[in-house]
RNA sequence: CGGGAUGUAGCGUAGCCCGGUAUCGCGCCUGGUUUGGGACCAGGAGGUCGCAGGUUCGAAUCCUGCCAUCCCGACCA
């Protein structure tokens, strides 16, 4: 295998294959579109559930687990919904493989064995949960119904491209009932900022929270809201969505309540959801031509030690003050790997754990033995470091902290350097190729205008900021009268 | 679905034009020396050359068909 990845300047899509690849996230695997997430992707993966799922409890939520598959005529009850999403859906037309007659020890499909129905593999779950719903609630004391899942959802795309777009993906799905449209709307908002606040806080991601437009808009959705980070290439990506969906399926399902006053009403609903494309966004964010920088919260190994030593002696005294150093740690909720094994030596590791981003490395040898302190590196900076063996675990954990909002600070900085205002239309195409990033411009608010525009410019308006200053201006292709800026970048 | 490319050992490759039973590197196994930025020496294992036909005494190499994957676009989280 080639200890060399891509860089980022010479090809970024192959970068970003590259590292994923050889930081051990993911495979191809014999599926086409579809991934093999490995241990160390899925780590990840699992430490954004962790955290996820606590945030979603803390917010009242519970987890439940619907059916895989959907029966068509369920799956077109939501009209929208489904013209959205049928031209990529994969569908069970059969349940038995039989011997082939003509060629012995190979199968068919079993003709007899056809559905009535057929099921669709699910590309979200509105209409099945909805279905179900429509059982769960009679009453407003019924209400509201706040439930998440953690599923697996399929989505047939032309092209994939790991974790960003994957055949298969794993992602969570909150389906929430409530008894009014200001309650939905305002839970709408909730898991947008519960989104905003993970991935900020943890993912060290900034993100712009906004609405989408019309035509970005999630099919059966009154309102998308959505958060939107910047790569390093300056595409945006998508990195989560929460949808207002008025009473658009309680209608399609028929999902009513009786009311204090006992008046009958179709209730309000949202659903909202990440995928594992979040930890693409966590590569294309932070990562450089070494490989993966991983924020420590989300890091699977935090810390790793790579002892130095020549003889078993000087590893004995090393292990010695190593394993106290690792009990601290540990104590301390820090999730650290001591590498001794002496198969590699200590650059091998040194380059392997930059490739696979873990935030802080010490190494420990017989000269630090008898200076009492032990050599420390970040990976973000490739900073390194002398620290002291006093207090070496206090100052470790709080390196983590600051290497946290340091990875931060600099995503936000670039992406912020990336927010370019634009007054023509000339000026709009130069910046999408010269300084590609998030460009604020005036549109004239029609759909038939942003498909102009995607189809000269390849650009799409990546959300109407919450909270957008007014300003009158005009539109940036039409020159009609527009009363806001949005967010225009070429997007993943 | 349109355009481009590639399929040879676990990975990356040479050989293909001009047909003669597959090269090199990494990795792997054994033993030894090593260990502060991807170690070294010696020995060793590992191959339906994507698949199926065809041409030929003989095919990784020439011809035909198929399949798969990747990249770029359209679609999309």
């Amino acid at each position: 295998m080639s200890k060399e990845i891509t860089s980022m300047q010479e090809d970024y899509s192959q970068w970003y294959n590259d590292l994923v690849i050889k930081a051990g996230l993911a495979d191809y695997s014999a599926v086409r579109g579809c991934m093999v997430i490995k241990p160390y992707g899925y780590a990840i993966w699992e430490n954004m559930q962790k955290q996820l799922d606590s945030m979603f409890k803390e917010t009242g939520h519970q987890n439940a687990y619907f059916p895989l598959f959907v029966p068509k005529s369920l799956f077109e009850a939501e009209e929208t919904n489904a013209e959205g999403f049928a031209k990529e859906c994969a569908i069970v037309t059969h349940y038995r493989l039989k011997g082939d007659p003509d060629n012995k020890g190979k199968l068919i499909v079993d003709p007899e064995a056809k559905l009535e129905e057929e099921l669709i593999v699910r590309p979200t779950s509105e209409a099945i949960i909805w279905n179900t719903y429509k059982g769960w609630i009679q009453s407003y004391r019924d209400l509201p119904l706040l439930i998440n899942q953690w599923a697996n959802v399929v989505r047939w795309e032309m092209r994939t491209r790991l974790f960003l777009r994957t055949t298969e993906f794993l992602w969570q799905e909150g389906h929430t009932a409530h008894a009014t449209e200001q309650e939905a709307v305002a839970e709408t908002v909730q898991m947008l900022n519960v989104y905003a606040d993970f991935a900020e806080n943890h993912m060290a991601l900034p993100v712009i929270k906004g609405v989408k437009s019309a035509n970005e808009r999630f099919a059966g959705a009154v309102d998308t809201y959505c958060i939107e980070a910047l790569m390093q290439d300056g595409k945006a990506l998508q990195a989560g969505t929460s949808h207002f969906l008025g009473q658009n399926f309680a209608k399609a399902f028929d999902v009513k309540f009786t009311d204090k006053e006992n008046k009958l009403d179709y209730v309000w609903a949202t659903s909202w959801g990440v995928s594992t494309r979040l930890i693409g966004a966590l590569v294309m964010a932070h990562s450089d031509d070494q490989g993966l920088v991983l924020p420590p919260k989300l890091a699977p190994i935090q810390v790793v030690i790579v002892p130095i030593f020549k003889g078993d002696d000087q590893k004995q005294l090393i292990d010695e003050k190593v394993k106290v150093l690792m009990q601290q740690l540990k104590a301390a909720g820090v999730s650290v790997k001591y590498d001794d094994n002496d198969n590699n030596r200590p650059g091998w590791k040194f380059a392997e754990y930059e490739m696979k981003g873990i935030p802080v490395r010490i190494a420990i040898g017989a000269r630090d033995l008898a200076n009492n302190v032990v050599e420390v590196a970040r990976r973000d900076t490739k900073e390194k470091m002398s620290f002291s063996m006093d207090g070496l675990s206090d100052r470790i954990i709080a390196l983590l902290d600051e290497i946290q909002v340091a990875i931060f600070n600099k995503a936000k900085t670039f992406r912020d350097d990336r927010i370019t205002p634009a007054e023509t239309w000339e000026q709009f195409l130069k910046l999408l190729d010269e300084k590609p990033g998030f460009i604020s411009a005036h549109w004239d608010g029609t759909s038939e205008t942003e498909d102009k525009i995607k189809e000269l410019a390849k650009a799409t308006i990546r959300c109407i900021p919450l909270n957008n200053q007014l300003e009158n201006g005009k539109c940036i292709l039409t020159g009609k009268e527009s009363t806001q800026r949005v967010l225009f970048a070429r997007a993943y």
